[in-house]
DNA sequence: TTGTAAGCGTTATCAG
DNA sequence: CTGATAACGCTTACAA
């Protein structure tokens, strides 16, 4: 059986809060000399501390939730989430924070994810990605759950993500000025805020350049394959097809690629293509792909030390923007007709 | 203040156990009339069930613990970390598990990471390729702590780990076939099983087919940038330089077409490339990557379910070896001697 | 300065 | 069948 502070007390013949206020230095002072004893005798009954039992008083767990909100098994391939949960991770070792991930979230009720976010395991917990809307979120503040969001805007809740506009401007210019005009998108899933955000950023700057074609615009998931099939359809329409394409992130853009590859058409010599990310392929794959850097780490990092600021009771931390970066690779170039 | 089944009970002038019976559907039955009052008086106080509480009664948290066994900042980004952690955290989803990340490995003496380890946090361990002698492993195993490892054999633990040896088989003959005799491994780090491991297949194969040559065996360290630096050690020797090589992995091998590149060498023309893996890269790069695969996802998953087995006393689970296969890509091709 | 005891929110063992 | 009550292992008033 594991020894317990009791054992320690017993065999010491002191007070269990003696051996208490021994082992964790404080806060009332305990003689030197007694201090060694415990510690000896602890060490003696290799006796090791019970987090549970400790939390259950403190009402602290220095443990940090992270939801995927996606089926785990989706999200937690992409290299968004994978880069995100780094940075979580990442900075969580630095403050002594473990890192509880809750699976199951989209196969239980949200009403059981409650559950499972404000049953004491945690101190508060980091949506990657989530819907803006799901009920969860007003379920958790009713209790004051302290949580902050990466990806997207809760009501309420502190905001972690990139600062679009100007990456999907980085990116439309960048296209622009190679002497593009026929610039189509394909967009990531609208009903995520990285989806429509930059869907909607897209419509507004090709629009303000004069270049706007909703004919451009198709719907995409972020997606590999659905990047593929974007291609197929944007590539095949004769005279009216784009001489370059913003992709929504960087998965979606290396499947264009490929579907460009199976038309037997070039990149970039007849078709520039521009990805979102930086993802680790985007300067592996050939041609290198030119593509708007979000710092993914940063961003999980920020989430990390937001949620903390909350927990500790510093106040609500204000929203972060992240700014993003255009990498230029060998994926873009002017379109032929100008060469 | 949080609800607690005292309020309820206080609430319904009924007694705690009838309340936490009711609740938890057993072990001893409750009318169905009062049931019905305790849901509806919980559903009125919101009540949510503190599962620390429960759990130090019950000693059991349904949650079983990760550990990095890298700094994490290495090691999470990983293909191997991130595919084995997928293929954990889905078959905890299955089985209703929720995963603990431990942060702060190395941080932390090894002392501390079993204070973390048997706090009562979680039932056991999965062990993401650590190091076999690690101290850790003994007192863990002192206090009967449920744990398994990966790509790694510690003793007395069940271990998870890829088929090294007909890996190396595969690929080492794949060359071999195609006509190389010079070819050079780039190993991984030997300190780990893995790395160790496969350097030692790779002697043994390329013995029996009489054409080992430790001139031709350089240290890597599974990097991407070691990978580089091999292929400038390796491929700068003039006549004697290998016609091909097996890497250690693929991030490595990647490294190593790089720096093929750099010197103005083709790849498979000038030197052919076997990786070992099949991470998401390799089939996207150019030339896509001919590697040997391992399934990351059927590995934390098998190890998942070890862990549980153990955890749930159904005795201690074999060993499992997973087979891998040859994914024969474009980074390979017969010596330009042959052609 | 130190010990006793009252929680924390559960489950589980007793009596009645 | 149901209600007290004792754990679970710890922190922390409150007494002494």
């Amino acid at each position: 059986m594991a020894a317990t502070i009791k054992d320690i007390a017993k065999r010491l013949n002191i007070s269990v809060s003696t051996v208490s206020y021994a082992l964790n230095g404080g806060p009332r002072p305990v003689p030197e000399d007694v201090r060694q004893r415990v510690l000896q005798a602890a060490a003696d009954l290799s006796y090791r501390p019970n987090r549970l039992a400790r939390s259950l008083v403190t009402r602290r767990t220095f443990t940090v939730g992270v939801v995927p909100t996606e089926p785990t098994i989706h999200l937690a391939i992409t290299p968004y989430f994978q880069g995100v949960l780094n940075g979580v991770m990442n900075e969580a070792e630095k403050y002594a924070q473990d890192v509880l991930i809750l699976t199951r979230y989209t196969v239980h009720r949200a009403d059981e994810m409650v559950n499972s976010l404000v049953d004491g395991r945690v101190d508060g917990a980091v949506f990657i990605s989530p819907f803006a809307n799901d009920p969860l979120f007003t379920a958790l503040q009713e209790r004051e759950f302290p949580f902050v969001v990466t990806s997207a805007f809760v009501d309420g809740a502190p905001s972690y993500i990139a600062d679009n506009g100007t990456g999907v401007y980085r990116a439309v210019r960048h296209l622009y000025d190679l002497g593009h005009r026929r610039i189509a998108h394909v967009t990531g899933r609208p009903v995520m805020e990285e989806g429509r955000g930059r869907r909607d950023h897209f419509v507004g700057i090709t629009s303000e350049l004069g270049i706007y074609d909703p004919e451009l615009v198709v719907e995409g998931n972020f997606c590999h394959e659905r990047g593929v099939e974007a291609a197929q359809e944007l590539l095949t329409r004769g005279a009216s097809r784009p001489t370059a394409v913003f992709c929504a992130n960087d998965d979606s853009a290396v499947g264009f690629i490929e579907g460009a590859w199976r038309l037997g058409l070039r990149v970039p010599d007849d078709v520039s293509v521009v990805g979102f990310d930086d993802a680790p392929i985007s300067t592996i794959m050939r041609p290198a792909l030119t593509t708007v850097r979000q710092p993914f780490d940063r961003i999980g990092a920020g989430a990390m030390r937001g949620l903390l600021d909350l927990i500790e009771g510093r106040g609500t931390p204000a929203h972060e923007q992240f700014s993003t970066e255009l990498v230029v690779r060998a994926s873009t170039a002017s379109p032929l007709e100008d060469k």
